[in-house]
DNA sequence: TCAAAAGTGTTTCCCATACACCCATGC
DNA sequence: GCATGGGTGTATGGGAAACACTTTTGA
């Protein structure tokens, strides 16, 4: 019988153990469960980037693609599965991992039905690069462009098209921008795009607004809104520090985690 | 090798279709995979109401619980797995089905581990009894009340609690109601809840968003932004008829499904 | 002293809210 | 007539947006 809250509880009557031992769990064909990691993360010069890894074996052998890996069946939820992929791919262990959508169309892997687990991964800042460069062949950090009708990626000299992404991964990226788009005015995730959470300018958090929203904002009302949605609800506070910089030195804040997250 | 858009495309090689044929499948374990529908409606007094179905054998037998039922591997994705499900629980082929979440802990299910991918359903006033009284043991409609900390599920005498509910089924519900809280006054989640979609007057409408949002709404206000976000936009378009009722005839609306609708 | 970035104050305008009021119908 | 629900108009306050301005640093 397995080990779970259920089994352990002591209400599970003889009649319910024996059905649970007896049960044949494989009576019925299964399909493979995936995570894959929509890694988000910001450039030196604030352009939204996205973390590729270069397939190496069939299918799409030489096509980029999403990192992910299989469910460890018994052993974890796939959320794990996400974290401990994220982790073993960027090094990253701290990043706000979210659930985005399963994708199960049955033809999405032309060797089995794999139903995939999308999650988006915000990433701070050049926290990304170093192990991504470890590794130049296999996993990559590109910047997103967008161009008529379609997204391109590049990464130095190398450009990449939509096209050129494995299985249906173009559409998990475009639905992890379009949602990160859309969350970014009412969730604290910009946030985890800054270069450090816990000792931020506002100039710096305004930067990262402005390159997700994609436009200018005014200093003075992003302030306004800073003070009244995280200052005082406690979600940000101020440090004593001050920033050394080449101009006038900013005040500098720190983000407070928010530990009753919801899935 | 399998059927789909990849290995039809013709830009399989040799050396990958030798690869695709050879493939074991099932060279590792696999989760299960389900989809389970929480099916929302409004009952006669506009109360929410959810569609649970009495589970006749282990595990949790004699408990309450969400419809659901595995994935059929190859054949569907998950989302029609949702609609088949939902369309042999109750009958109702056109409803708002949207997906919600997925869940996975591996001790979430006694008898394997089960990934389920949770939707929600929003079904039409009264749509719903019909079937659900056909074998009234199996299926029934509940009404939902929240009590200190916890709901309770009444259908005529009967009264359910969170703990009565199979699996984690009590989380995933507490999760569609709070998902649909937060999304109705964005998104036109309300015009599923209504009587009948294409003919329905304002103050019906109003009604799915008090009871939704469990607070009166100023009648001048409402019309006001009914006007303006869904007449003007398109998304509604007025009838010529008039509602024949015992009060003065109010005028009657037709909501235009949205065919671009995102994932 | 000038450029650049940080930080502040003010004005305007829109729109959500509140609320008062008129209209049409059945009884 | 009058109760009931349908439908309309208007006053107001708060906040978002626009923008002008001051302050502090390095060069």
């Amino acid at each position: 019988m397995r080990d779970c809250a259920y089994t352990r509880s002591g209400l599970v009557s003889d009649e319910e153990k024996a059905f649970l031992e007896n049960y044949n769990a494989d009576a019925y064909p299964k399909p493979s469960v995936t995570a894959d990691i929509v890694t988000l993360t910001l450039d030196e010069e604030d352009h939204l980037c996205v973390l590729l890894i270069r397939r190496k074996g069939f299918p799409y052998k030489g096509k980029w693609a999403l990192p992910g890996g299989f469910l460890a069946v018994d052993k974890e939820s796939v959320t794990e599965t996400a974290r401990r992929e994220l982790f073993e791919e960027t090094g990253v262990e701290n990043a706000a991992l979210k659930q985005l959508y399963t994708f199960s169309d049955p033809g999405r892997d032309p060797r089995m039905h794999v139903v995939s687990v999308a999650y988006t991964a915000l990433v701070p800042k050049c926290k990304l690069q170093a192990r991504a460069g470890d590794d130049a062949e296999a996993a990559m950090v590109f910047r997103i462009a967008y161009d008529i009708d379609g997204m391109t990626f590049r990464s130095g000299s190398l450009i990449v098209t939509e096209s050129d992404l494995a299985f249906d991964h173009a559409k998990i990226l475009r639905m992890a921008i379009k949602r990160l788009r859309g969350r970014i005015s009412y969730e604290p995730d910009a946030f985890w795009l800054l270069r450090d959470r816990h000792e931020f300018a506002i100039s710096e958090l305004k930067a990262v607004y402005e390159c997700i929203r994609n436009e200018k904002m005014d200093v003075g009302n992003f302030r306004k809104v800073f003070f009244r949605d995280f200052l005082n609800t406690g979600r940000v506070v101020a440090l004593e520090k001050k920033r050394a910089g080449k101009k006038k030195p900013a005040s500098l804040y720190d983000y407070i985690e928010n530990l009753q997250d919801e899935d």
